[in-house]
DNA sequence: CATGCATACTCCGATTCGGTCTC
DNA sequence: CGAGACCGAATCGGAGTATGCAT
């Protein structure tokens, strides 16, 4: 351990894993991206937060400023070529020679407690394998992966507290971890793939140059490098226990021999029957298939065996506008064909979205419109002559917009037996398309209907945006089907593209679409059985990987000094998305939204503030921006330093010996069929878990049914999942402020009526009668006291109008007016009220009877209802950015939900909607109340 | 105070685009 | 390595429900 001591320390990084750090989601800031075009660089303040445990003292809300969309992303982006050319620079391909000692940073103190195992050289860890994986493990009381979860996380691994941040701050850690590279002679081992070489200027120096031994693996190309990534072979160890474990737990009836491969059942029910235990046969002739209960291990390469169903269902063709509805160019009303008619019928609709105002939609709409229109045979005026149409604001779409907007209305206007007469129509139109049956059971279909046409609304800042999204032929649409069943005949006149009969995949039809070349599919609903194991599957392979996952945390966490870049560069991403649930990010391409991921982050993404702080800002996936500011281990931050040495700059990617596939076929090693995306299930069902456990078993049904909403809006912020604020949300605050403001009054108003009645009673219960500080302000009393004469003002004016209206229809005389000011005469009573009220500061009771008893009791019900607004209007405001549903619906492993209603005593209704409940009927049936993820 | 009714608001499900990941 | 097949995502419109008001 001789001069080994590392500053920063392995342990710590090592603990920091094993005993579960988790996602730092309570510094998320999730703040919807303006999705303006041409982003300006606009600053706002937000509130977000502080790790409740934070050491730091960072407690409340943290004030950060944000900067939405800055700068241009897309200029610098390269190809990821330059990385050949680094290599002989600095960092790349060069052995770590000598070791440079850190003397002076603030680290240093902490180093020393290093433990000892993680000072072994190198060489002889390879032989210390076993103790290495096993020793932490011990160790571990806590396997909560997330930070937040557990107090004791904070105090040992999250060493990086805001509190010794600051102290370090101006340390020279940085400049040091910046110039100490030194360039070393490339080394090129292998032929088949090219490593860099990482130096860790600090500490390991030495070490690593003994373990380039194992160098030679590299010359073995990749498979050799990954199964000696660790001597143990992780493939094997992964699975000590065979499949058994995980999904049979409950199957007591499967008998038949589990490892073969029993596919669905042939033909119709008539296997099934066979197979299927007694328990398992209902009464009823449509007897429910409960595949939960009836695991059949297959290979999943087959889905079915077989398959009816009646195809897809078309849009009604295109109705040509009345002739008086055209669109103007300059004025000039247009006539078109009826096609280029639906194109600017497309916009027409639009006139009045942010789409209209979008550049890059409205030109990629009008290029397209152009060429319909051209190819239509043109343009003409009433007289026949031809419009040449070149510019797009000379387009005037409002006639068509006000027509669309007036057949809205009258639609919605309509009686209500019209109202139901048209969905009878429409639903006997769907009712063929709305099941199939596969392997002989009635299967509901999910999006049976072809896309109609209209223009692309690409998400972000997509260069496609607006695009004419051309009408489906059935031309175009493959029919996949089982064999010798009668094919669904196509719309008359027309044929299939294609008709198949793949049982290997799901969908029944497919057509491609003419936007981005995407391929489209009829697939079955959620709640089919299809989808409902393969969802089942899911969960279960992130539940697999929680046998895995200390030791994936522990490789990862020593892996962060790999020699390596590629490892290196590997093992950061891994923390990355472990701890922050990033996507896996893949490569994008330039016709589509410039948005990354966890591989695909560029240099401007990723700004590290020292000693340890990394601040992510990055569009993800639908261009929802990512913003966090976060602490990490010193490694990571020293990693993603020196992943952004220059002459990396702007456009440069991050992780530029890494991608998906790498990433994942590395994952592979540790568990079949782990990828990136597991982490986030994983992570998002186990924090589910430990923020249930966390909720008292106590309180009514409604504080238990807001914190499993809370629970729920941490995996939410954890997965990043957004939603835009609505449109009416401030006003809505606004309102729910003055209604609560309205509600003191009132209680004030019974207090003084108390007063009125037992004067006394101020100087006995001061505290009682002390002025609502929310409403101490006489100015919005005064303004209010009026506005609640308004109303009663406006009340009975209408009252007296409608009086008048039904007599008037009966053919008798109006009320005189005079009738209304004598009636009006009781507001300036109420005026008169008023300001003896604010004169004495005592109300006269209105009714006879009140007692101060009744008063009182009349203000607890006011409390209460303050009490309630007032939380219903903070969770609204906190959760104007936060979408649960995401999360809901695929991350959180629905056997939790269906845990904790048991455990709570809570309907399953309040937490699953309808659709939920049968999408996951399989976790309904096969939780208790002590499910564990 | 219960009831009926119109309106406001909420929430749900459908839709369709955007990802991941495998073959 | 790109096509293909799925899973995941926000959004939108409408159904359903709460709310307010008059009776």
């Amino acid at each position: 351990m001789s001069g080994r001591a590392r500053i920063n320390g392995t342990s710590s990084a090592t603990s920091a894993s094993t005993n579960g750090k988790g996602p730092i989601l309570q510094r998320k800031v999730s703040k919807l991206l303006d999705k303006k075009i041409g982003q300006q660089a606009d600053r706002m303040t937000v509130d977000y937060p502080a790790k409740p445990e934070d050491a730091a003292g960072l407690n409340g809300v943290v004030k950060k400023e944000v900067v939405v969309g800055e700068g241009p992303r897309r200029a610098k982006r390269k190809a990821r070529k330059p990385a050949i050319k680094d290599e002989s620079s600095d960092d790349s391909d060069t052995p770590l020679q000598t070791k440079r000692r850190r003397t002076s940073n603030g680290v240093k103190a902490i180093s020393v407690v290093q433990s000892s195992d993680d000072d072994v050289p190198l060489a002889k860890k390879a032989t210390q394998k076993n103790r290495k994986l096993t020793t932490p493990k011990a160790v571990i009381k806590d396997k909560k992966p997330l930070a937040l979860i557990s107090k004791d996380d904070s105090s040992d691994s999250d060493i990086p507290l805001a509190a010794v941040k600051l102290a370090k701050e101006k340390k020279n850690i940085a400049a040091k971890v910046t110039r100490t590279e030194d360039k070393k002679p490339a080394v090129k081992a292998n032929g088949t793939k090219r490593k860099t070489v990482i130096k860790d200027e600090s500490d390991s120096d030495a070490p690593m140059k003994a373990k380039r031994a194992p160098a030679g693996r590299k010359s073995n190309g990749v498979k050799k490098e990954e199964s000696s990534d660790d001597d143990i072979p992780l493939a094997k160890k992964a699975k000590p226990t065979p499949k058994k474990t995980a999904a049979v737990k409950k199957q007591t009836n499967k008998d038949s021999t589990p490892d073969t491969k029993v596919p669905a059942p042939k033909g119709k029910g008539k296997a099934k029957k066979e197979d299927t235990p007694v328990d398992a046969e209902t009464a009823e002739e449509e007897e429910e298939y409960k595949w939960w209960e009836n695991q059949a291990e297959t290979d999943g390469t087959q889905k079915w065996t077989t398959l009816e169903h009646n195809g897809v269902l078309f849009p009604l063709p295109y109705q040509p506008l009345p002739k008086n509805v055209k669109l103007k160019y300059g004025g000039v009303p247009v006539t078109l064909s009826p096609a280029a008619e639906e194109v600017a019928g497309f916009f027409g609709h639009m006139t009045d979205t942010p789409h209209a105002q979008n550049a890059v939609f409205t030109a990629n709409f009008f290029k397209d419109f152009l060429k319909v229109v051209k190819e239509s045979g043109g343009a003409k005026d009433a007289s026949g002559k031809k419009i040449n149409m070149k510019e797009f604001t000379k387009c005037d779409f409002s006639d068509m917009h006000n027509y669309f907007v007036a057949e809205r209305d009258a639609k919605r206007t309509m009686s209500s037996s019209e109202k139901k007469a048209l969905k009878a129509e429409k639903d006997k139109a769907e009712e063929k398309y709305l099941h199939c049956i596969l392997d002989g059971r009635k299967e509901k279909v999910g999006n049976f209907r072809i896309e109609p046409p209209g223009l692309f609304r690409g998400r972000g800042e997509h260069p496609k945006t607006g695009m004419v999204k051309q009408r489906v032929q059935p031309e175009q649409v493959t029919i996949n089907i089982g064999k010798g069943v009668p094919v669904p005949p196509p719309p008359k006149g027309h044929k299939w593209a294609d008709v198949i009969n793949d049982n290997t995949v799901t969908w029944l039809a497919t057509w491609k679409e003419n936007i981005n070349g995407n391929i489209k599919y009829v697939m079955l609903a959620a709640t089919s059985s299809l989808k409902g194991m393969s969802d089942f599957k899911k969960f279960e392979k992130a539940r697999e990987l929680k046998k895995h996952i200390d030791r994936i945390r522990a490789d990862y966490n020593r892996e962060l000094k790999a020699e390596l870049m590629a490892d290196r560069q590997r093992a950061t991403a891994m923390y990355l998305i472990d701890q922050l649930a990033l996507r896996a990010g893949n490569e994008k391409g330039d016709d589509e939204a410039d948005t990354v991921g966890c591989c695909s982050l560029r240099y401007e993404h990723v700004t590290l503030e020292a000693p340890d702080l990394v601040i992510f800002d990055f569009l993800g996936k639908d261009s929802i921006r990512f913003y966090q500011r976060v602490a990490v281990i010193p490694q990571v931050f020293k990693n993603m330093k020196i992943f952004k040495k220059p002459p990396k700059t702007t456009g440069d990617m991050i992780f530029d010996r890494l991608d998906t596939t790498q990433l994942n076929k590395h994952l592979q090693n540790y568990m079949p069929g782990l990828s990136a995306k597991v982490f986030r299930t994983y992570n998002a069902s186990w924090t589910m878990q430990q923020q249930l456990a966390k909720i008292p078993n106590t309180g009514s049904l409604h504080d238990k049914y807001a914190a499993y909403n809370e629970a729920n809006k941490i995996v939410a912020i954890l997965c990043n999942h957004q939603r835009t604020v609505s449109t009416n949300h401030d006003s809505m605050m606004q309102k729910v402020e003055e209604k609560i403001k309205a509600l003191r009054y009132q209680k004030l108003r019974l207090k003084r009526q108390i007063l009125f009645l037992e004067p006394e009673r101020k100087k006995k219960k001061p505290d009682f009668f002390k002025p609502d500080p929310e409403i101490d302000d006489k100015t919005w009393i005064l303004e209010h006291q009026q506005s609640l004469v308004e109303q009663e003002k406006d009340k009975i004016r209408k009252k007296f109008e409608k009086e008048n209206e039904k007599l008037v229809e009966n053919g008798e005389k109006e009320q005189k007016h005079s009738e209304l000011k004598e009636r009006l005469e009781v507001i300036d009573e109420m005026e008169a009220e008023f300001k003896e009220e604010n004169k004495t500061g005592t109300v006269e009771p209105k009714l006879r009877g009140a007692t101060v008893e009744k008063l009182e009791s009349q203000i607890e019900k006011l409390d209460e209802k303050i009490l309630k607004q007032e939380t219903d209007a903070k969770v609204r405001e906190g959760n104007k950015t936060v979408a649960l549903g995401t999360s809901k619906i695929n991350y959180i492993d629905p056997r939790l939900s269906v845990m904790f209603c048991k455990k709570y005593n809570v309907s399953i209704e309040k937490v699953f909607p309808k659709t939920l409940r049968e999408k996951f009927k399989w976790a309904l049936e096969s939780a208790d109340d002590s499910w564990e993820f």
